[in-house]
RNA sequence: GGGCCCGUAGCGUAGCGGUCUAACGCGCCUCCCUGUCACGGAGGAGACCGGGGGUUCGAAUCCCCUCGGGCCCGCCA
């Protein structure tokens, strides 16, 4: 019996007569002479059918049939890859008699006022070979990341998804019935990796988060990948900017190595990287782009912001790139009126020791540094407002009262990093199956 | 939440007041084709123009409502 042989084995198989298996792809009939693909998980593989017989096997069955075919493999210059198979006989394993709503052979347009039909037909779009590529180099670097941290000693951890009431504050949260109690889904793991420092110093988490936000960009969903970081007893806010900017770094320089032609044929920006993320001070950048040329012929001025605006992100990254090398920049320093509770605070700056890390135009990674002393912490959250007794905050609190260090960390958006690394217009083509306000299937 | 834009066969488009009983490309069906790789050729099926109301002698084309979708801003990953 001949065991499955796959596509990307073809050429060191001339000779031999083998079976493979897979989904019809393509048909290119020429009369006696047809070419049909058969798509495997490792590739393609063209197939010279002229056995009249064998071609009616497939009268009325569409692109999507499975196929098992054993042939013998021909080293041919006029075959893709240099070999394909003759004399095959077919086996059809599972018949699809109905035509494909979309095209599979060939990639959907990804222009946005085509994206509902791509999604909708998302099941068969994964199939195309163009689109898997996307999520092989999205798997891939969700695993960089992950080695990179794991040989920096970090933990992986899991928290929950479901709370019991809203706690970290800023975005809206989803509320959900949990057995007749209210619960809410987590905006991000924030309590529960800072609380995890306490243990083990070094922890991180690739989960999903949730955001109630009815935004409506090309960069927003309602559930998006975070990677969170946290790393205790660290120096100061420069060694987690550091060590964040590195890890980035780090995995794009390893994904634009192993992924040179896919990227390539996805028309992916060219990678630069400088030898260290150059940063910039929020003030800075408002200065910079408010007597830029282009913000003054608009009458733009920011200098009164106190986040930076989507126009300065796209200019200081712009920025960073043609005169700096660099598709990676840090915006720091914000101002004390835009930090969360948690976040530590340069008292003789009057700033916030917080980071934001801006990739090709988009922010990447929110980088702060916590506050860590327990009183400090109460007060902090006594400002703005919270109740400290809160069932919420008591854990979380816990960890404080006995002993946390100097931590930062970052939340790193995934699916940004994806999207912004294939060069992709909307943050859900770099997602399988996305949700954003008013989507919920597939 | 605010602003702007789009909606024609399975998919992508053209048509933007009468010549539209709606055109083209891809896909699909039938046939021809022995080296294709966006194969080629001949023929064919397929939409009543998102839905509703209105203006008009006449609407896919103008107006209103509604549904669906997109983009930007706010917010953020």
């Amino acid at each position: 019996m001949n065991e499955r042989k796959l596509a990307r084995e073809l050429k060191e198989l001339v000779g031999q007569k083998i079976t493979v298996k897979g989904w019809l792809h393509k048909k290119r009939l020429l009369g006696g002479l047809n070419f049909l693909t058969l798509r495997d998980r490792s590739g393609l593989i063209q197939m010279l059918v002229e056995d009249k017989d064998e071609m009616e096997k497939l009268r009325g069955l569409q692109i999507g049939t499975v196929l098992s075919v054993s042939g013998v493999v021909v080293a041919d210059e006029r075959a893709p890859g240099g070999a394909e198979l003759h004399n095959v006989v077919l086996t059809v394993e599972t018949p699809v008699t109905d035509e494909p709503p979309i095209e599979i052979d060939k990639p959907i347009s990804h222009k946005s006022e085509h994206l509902d039909t791509l999604f909708d037909n998302r099941v068969l779009n994964i199939r195309n070979v163009q689109e898997g590529k996307i999520f092989r180099i999205r798997a891939a670097m969700t695993q960089y990341l992950r080695e990179y941290l794991i040989e920096n000693e970090f933990v992986e951890i899991d928290t929950p998804k479901f709370l019991g009431a809203a706690t970290e504050g800023g975005a809206e949260v989803f509320t959900l019935d949990y057995f007749g109690k209210e619960a809410t889904l987590a905006q991000s793991p924030q309590f529960y990796k800072q609380i995890m420092v306490g243990a083990f110093e070094r922890v991180f988490e690739i989960n999903h988060a949730y955001r109630a936000e009815p935004s409506a960009t090309t960069r927003h969903m309602t559930e998006l990948t975070m990677l969170d970081v946290e790393m205790g007893f660290v120096s100061g806010h420069e060694e987690v900017r550091e060590f964040v900017g590195g890890l980035a770094a780090s995995v794009l320089r390893r994904t634009y190595s192993d992924f040179a032609d896919e990227l390539k044929s996805l028309q992916a920006p060219e990678l630069r990287l400088a030898e260290r993320v150059p940063e910039f001070t929020v003030a800075e950048i408002h200065e910079m782009y408010s007597s830029s040329a282009a913000a003054k012929k608009a009458g733009v001025d920011t200098r009164d912001e106190k986040d930076l605006t989507p126009d300065e992100e796209r200019f200081i990254c712009e920025y960073a790139r043609k005169e700096l090398g660099s598709d990676l920049v840090y915006a720091t320093d914000f101002p004390i009126e835009a930090a969360k509770f948690y976040h530590k605070v340069d008292a003789e700056k009057g700033v916030t020791k917080w980071a934001d890390l801006l990739y090709r135009g988009l922010e990447l990674a929110t980088v702060p540094l916590r506050e860590n002393n327990y009183e400090k912490m109460i007060e902090q959250m006594k400002k703005a407002g919270l109740d400290v007794d809160a069932e919420g905050y008591k854990y979380y609190l816990q960890a404080f009262k006995y002993g946390l260090p100097m931590h930062g960390g970052c939340g790193f958006g995934v699916d940004r990093f994806v999207k912004q690394t294939v060069g992709l217009a909307n943050i859900k083509e770099a997602v399988l199956f996305p949700r954003d306000i008013n989507r919920l299937t597939p």
